[in-house]
RNA sequence: GCCCCCGUAGCUCAGUGGAUAGAGCAGGCGCCUUCUAAGCGCUUGGCCGCAGGUUCGAGUCCUGCCGGGGGCACCA
């Protein structure tokens, strides 16, 4: 295993090296290094040196040149314009380092982060007793992204799903099921998600009509959450079975978001009550947090409400409840001390900026949070329909993820299905590959566009299959095992002393650039970069796929295993980078 | 009222201060005896919301407006 430094990332050196050597006044001055249109890079880092020194930016960079070592990374370097470098590197390099890349497995070259700490993430939050909707589905695709992606950089990730499992609503559910003892019990063999989903949704609905008309209920409600924070035994046994019910129905959905999650990361609310109290009494201690109108809170300057006044963060209610921030005080708290976290990541709706910033805040004035650790928001905007509107049906009821996913998925195998025959696939790889391409558009219509900004969520185009879509990925993928297996006794090898197409230039060039995208992915937790890292990468492969047939009897031996090799790199850092979006790549489509 | 996010082609969106702003979809014209046409090529379509400023250079940074969305005391 050895990583392997990007032809950017060696061409870099040479001109930061050469740039000192020609000009020492300009000290360490960054080159500035671009991919560009009319050469392989650009360097713009000499104009602004010009202006430093004083000097003609073409002249300096004409001197950079001339203090470039020669070496066969090189081919030619040009000053252009008002002093831009314009560097065109050698095929033996880029077939040379490509070589390198494939030699080193599944890692593709991609170093280990030296610096790599541990992270927290905090994504795929459902709520106990509770259907799942497209909202979650955002913060479940993109974390498990982040999560992959960060792990293969080298990071220790953790990974918790903060569900909902506590909280007054609680006191109602409870309170109906001791009245109702049989609402929850399951009829035959073991439950399916979907039974299970439909019985606490039966349930909650009718403690909720209940509750509404009922006085009396409301009260025993109230008499139940008092009782489920005290510890009441048999409270908590009901409470218990909301839990395990509802986790069969979330494992179903994971599971067909085709997305594992397991029983010790599953730290919900309730996960941190012991905490509360300690965690109040820190921050009153402290005089981080005051009394006012009855309730623990923390002020901020620039925390206003609308008649002007501070508004605060309450982390303890005036009647004695915690509120969530106390919760999530607590669980950062634990993160940080118990788990060590050097970073923590929250995969949250945007909606809730306002109160992550007054937490982070608050636990920075507490100390648990400090430069040592950093805190961050990976906020993603709310889950439009075609309307431009809220996701919603059109009688206004909030999308069943099941149902979603159950209609991508139908969709997909029905296109599927139409092309089998071509490609020769049995009645259950149909079945398999219509799950992959159906939540592999789902996702990745989740992961392509920036996670900031509201996205309308449109089937149609998710599921047309033809444009920018996972299923073009999965395509080019295809495509390729295809070659791969018509190659007969050819292999893949590289043959750094051919001089390569336009075509087989730009792929290079593109695949070499795998490590450097997830580096910036990961730092940025922009994981929408690596899908459009990949969607050119596929797009760039089937250019090369028109131009440069592989196996053609025109070809000599070594352009046949040379065209093989960027075949089998490609395919793999497609499967690589699908991986890490958590999208699956069939062998056949 | 204050704070945050967004404003780029008809639509959906990319765009680490660098040269002529890019994709996909939709529209138009072509391409399957050749490794999978879920594909490819060509083409139409832009005062990058507006106005100032910083800079050798601004879609990108700063300020102010305009438009849209979201948030702002005991729900999470």
């Amino acid at each position: 295993m050895a990583s392997v430094n990007s032809l950017a990332s060696t061409l870099q050196q040479q001109l930061a090296d050469a740039l000192t050597a020609a000009l020492p006044d300009a000290g360490t001055a960054d080159p500035l290094l671009r991919r560009s249109d009319r050469a392989d890079f650009q360097a713009n880092g000499i104009l602004a040196l010009a202006k430093k020194l004083k000097g003609n930016p073409r002249e300096l960079a004409a001197k950079v040149t001339d203090a470039l070592p020669a070496s066969d990374l090189i081919k030619d370097v040009e000053v252009s314009g008002p002093g831009f470098l314009n560097v065109t590197l050698t095929d033996r390099a880029i077939t040379g380092t490509l070589a390198a890349r494939a030699a080193d497995g599944d890692r593709l070259g991609v170093p280990v982060n030296a610096a790599a700490g541990t992270t927290v993430v905090d994504y795929a939050q459902p709520n106990v007793a509770k259907e799942m909707h497209v909202g979650h589905l955002r913060s479940a695709v993109i974390g498990d992204a982040m999560v992959r992606i960060l792990e293969f950089t080298g990071e220790s990730v953790v990974r918790r799903h903060h569900i909902g499992d506590w909280g007054t609503q609680f006191g109602m559910l409870i309170q109906y099921l001791v009245e109702h003892p049989h609402e929850l019990d399951h009829e035959g063999a073991a439950q399916d998600g979907e039974a299970a989903m439909s019985s606490l949704n039966r349930l909650y609905k009718a403690s909720r009509a209940l509750f509404d008309s009922d006085e009396e209920f409301k009260a025993r409600s109230r008499d139940r959450v008092v009782a489920l924070q005290a510890g009441d035994a048999e409270t908590l046994a009901m409470w218990q079975r909301f839990v395990d019910e509802s986790k069969i129905y979330f494992y179903s959905v994971f599971d067909k978001l085709d997305m594992e999650i397991s029983d010790p990361d599953i730290v919900g609310e309730s996960g941190y009550n012991d905490m509360l109290e300690e965690t109040c009494r820190i921050l009153e201690e402290t005089g981080v947090a005051v009394r006012s109108e009855g309730a623990l809170c923390v002020f901020f300057d620039d925390v206003l409400g609308p008649d002007g006044n501070k508004v605060p963060l309450i982390v303890k209610k005036s009647n004695g409840g915690y509120g969530y921030a106390a919760t999530d005080l607590s669980a950062i708290r634990d993160r940080v001390q118990n788990l060590k976290a050097d970073s923590l990541l929250y995969v949250v709706d945007v909606r809730q900026s306002l109160h992550f910033k007054m937490v982070f805040e608050t636990a920075r004035r507490a100390g648990w949070l400090n430069e040592g650790v950093k805190a961050h928001q990976l906020a993603f905007g709310t889950v439009l329909g075609k309307d431009g509107k809220p996701f919603k049906t059109r009688e206004g009821v909030t999308v069943r993820l099941e149902d979603l996913l159950d209609e991508a998925v139908e969709r997909a195998t029905d296109v599927v299905r139409g092309k089998a025959d071509k490609v020769g696939l049995t009645e259950e790889e149909i079945a398999e590959n219509g799950r992959y391409v159906g939540v592999g558009a789902v996702k990745y219509a989740d992961l392509s566009t920036s996670a900031v900004r509201d996205y309308k969520f449109d089937l149609d185009q998710m599921v047309a299959l033809n444009g920018d879509t996972s299923v073009y990925i999965q395509y080019a993928f295809a495509r390729i095992q295809s070659i791969l297996r018509n190659a007969g006794d050819a292999k893949p090898v590289a043959h750094p002393e051919l001089e390569l197409a336009p075509a087989e230039r730009a792929l290079g060039l593109h695949l070499d650039q795998f490590g450097e995208v997830l580096a910036e992915v990961a730092a940025g937790y922009e994981p929408h970069k690596l899908a459009a890292y990949l969607y050119q990468l596929a797009s760039l492969y089937t250019t090369f796929y028109d131009q440069c047939h592989v196996l053609s009897e025109d070809n000599t031996a070594e352009v046949v295993e040379n065209r093989l090799f960027l075949c089998d790199i490609t395919a793999r850092t497609l499967h690589r980078g699908m991986e890490l979006l958590g999208i699956r790549t069939p062998e056949r489509l």
